[in-house]
RNA sequence: GGAGGGGUGCCGGAGUGGUUGAACGGGACGGUCUCGAAAACCGUUGUGCGUGAAAGCGUACCGAGGGUUCGAAUCCCUCCCCCUCCGCCA
């Protein structure tokens, strides 16, 4: 969320930061709804200074059994003036904040403009995409041959975008999730967490999947959400807390299910499990202070890339576009996997500084170091990676002319030493 | 689900409806003392918003939201959360 009193600093500079998103100058609407709130402010606060000091008075008059009842008729009269100058304030504030609320992030000055992914810039990659001397085929092609996914038996429980995996591949799946987890844990500095998967209103707030889209997620009939990802439940962690600068920055990782309701999404990717209502991710996420979020990303992509890295497979790292990056993000690297059976190169990872922008949202501030006051954190989210868009990636680059799958050396021990998944599962 | 008990500052813990942003204790920080340390003593120790160049001033906040009152941490209502016991349960 922007600050308030930054965009009355420096209107201009908040209009072309909604430029760059695409969306019309909103600083002279802004500012003049911001005057009128601040006026109902000193109004208010005139009149609550005013029976403050009555109400004192009335007070010693008492103890000293005076007559207080003339100033105690005029507090009484001014008692509805209160409750209107309140009930304005209230309102102004209300409406000032659903506009400011529903305002995505400002981009990084060094973030490319455009209008949407075909303006994402490449970074680098790495491996040159495996060769095939036979047609290679794609993940669900193969999963389904070998008897080991099963989108029938699927629709038959959940309906369409569930995948039912069995045997070694399901294992290979859990296989994947725990190689992450150990990475990220013992080489890469992040501490295990193990969240809730149902969160408040308040935490989506907080990372800005709320109020603007909430069709996007799951929503209980006691009124707690499914997790669209672990971003969510690792990043409110710091919500309403004021943390010490000694402990920052504060890196976490959680392996979580995430379910999408992927409402604006119909008829993309609906073969096979790139795309599902429910899939598995591990998680990371970086506080840090603003000094470190920029260098704290790099770090976080290289995490990400790491990954990717053990595993051999084909990726190249891309900045996202103005077009392209998430309502909080200010910055952001997606790492798209090689899919030979696609022909393409698909996304596996999303890594994002959010700058101070869910820090506001949710309160979440630390104390510089021999500092009284205190300062927004930055936050950080990224894959480490989508577990099951990495088996995807796995299975069809790692497949055999005779349709099995060869386990990629970092998991064998995750696979009690297997080295191919084959036909009899 | 049933029955009780609670939610106050960094922590513990007070608080007859009136100068309580909040006693007291602990912790932390600064200082005095000391060759140094401990002890002792003195002092400091919340967050947001508004206003101001700043110092400051004002205002709100004692789980959340309403209400009563000139005035609410204190009274009333609703909700949330935590704890204990019983039931159920992985």
């Amino acid at each position: 969320m922007f600050d308030i009193r930054w965009i009355r600093e420096e209107p201009e500079a908040f209009d072309a930061a909604l430029k760059r998103r695409g969306l019309d100058p909103l600083s002279a609407d802004v500012l003049a709804l911001d005057t009128r709130r601040r006026e109902a402010q000193t109004a208010l606060q005139t009149m609550q200074t005013l029976r403050n000091e009555a109400s004192k008075a009335i007070g010693d008059a008492k103890r000293k059994d005076e007559d207080a009842s003339e100033l105690m008729a005029e507090m009484a009269a001014l008692k509805d003036k209160m409750t209107a100058a309140e009930e304005a304030e209230r309102q102004l504030g209300a409406e000032l904040l659903d506009i400011l609320s529903c305002l995505p992030n400002a981009p990084l000055p060094e973030v490319p403009d455009g209008a949407d992914e075909t303006a994402n810039v490449c970074l680098r990659s790495h491996l040159e995409p495996r060769q095939f001397d036979f047609a290679s085929k794609e993940h669900y092609e193969l999963g389904e041959a070998l008897g080991l996914l099963d989108f029938e038996a699927a629709a038959k429980l959940s309906g369409a975008r569930f995948a039912v995996m069995r045997g070694k591949l399901a294992r290979l799946h859990r296989a994947l999730a725990q190689f992450m987890l150990d990475l990220h844990t013992t080489e890469h500095g992040y501490t295990e967490v193990a969240p809730p998967f149902l969160v408040r209103d308040e935490a989506l707030y907080g990372t800005g999947q709320l109020p603007k889209f909430a069709e996007d997620l799951f929503r209980t009939t006691h009124g707690l959400w499914l997790i669209p990802t672990a971003e969510v439940p690792l990043t409110n962690l710091v919500a309403d807390e004021i943390i010490a600068a000694e402990a920052l920055p504060l890196r976490v990782t959680a392996l979580t299910p995430c379910f999408r309701s992927e409402a604006g999404s119909a008829g993309r990717d609906t073969r096979g499990m790139l795309r599902q209502h429910q899939f598995e991710k591990v998680e990371l996420v970086s506080i840090t202070t603003p000094e470190e979020s920029a260098d704290e990303l790099e770090r976080m992509v290289g995490c990400a890339e790491n990954v990717l890295k053990r595993l051999g497979l084909p990726y190249r790292t891309m900045v996202l576009s103005t077009g392209d990056i998430g309502f909080a993000a200010a910055k952001t690297y997606d790492v798209e996997v090689w899919l030979p059976g696609q022909d393409a190169y698909r996304e596996i990872s999303s890594c994002s500084n959010c700058g101070d922008f869910q820090a506001r949202r949710m309160r979440a501030r630390y104390r510089p170091e021999g500092d009284k006051s205190t300062r927004f954190v930055h936050s950080l989210n990224g894959s480490g990676v989508a577990v099951g868009r990495c088996l995807i990636a796995v299975m069809e680059n790692y497949q055999q002319a005779d349709g099995s799958i060869e386990v990629p050396e970092a998991l064998r021990p995750y696979m009690a030493g297997l080295e191919v998944i084959a036909a009899d599962g």
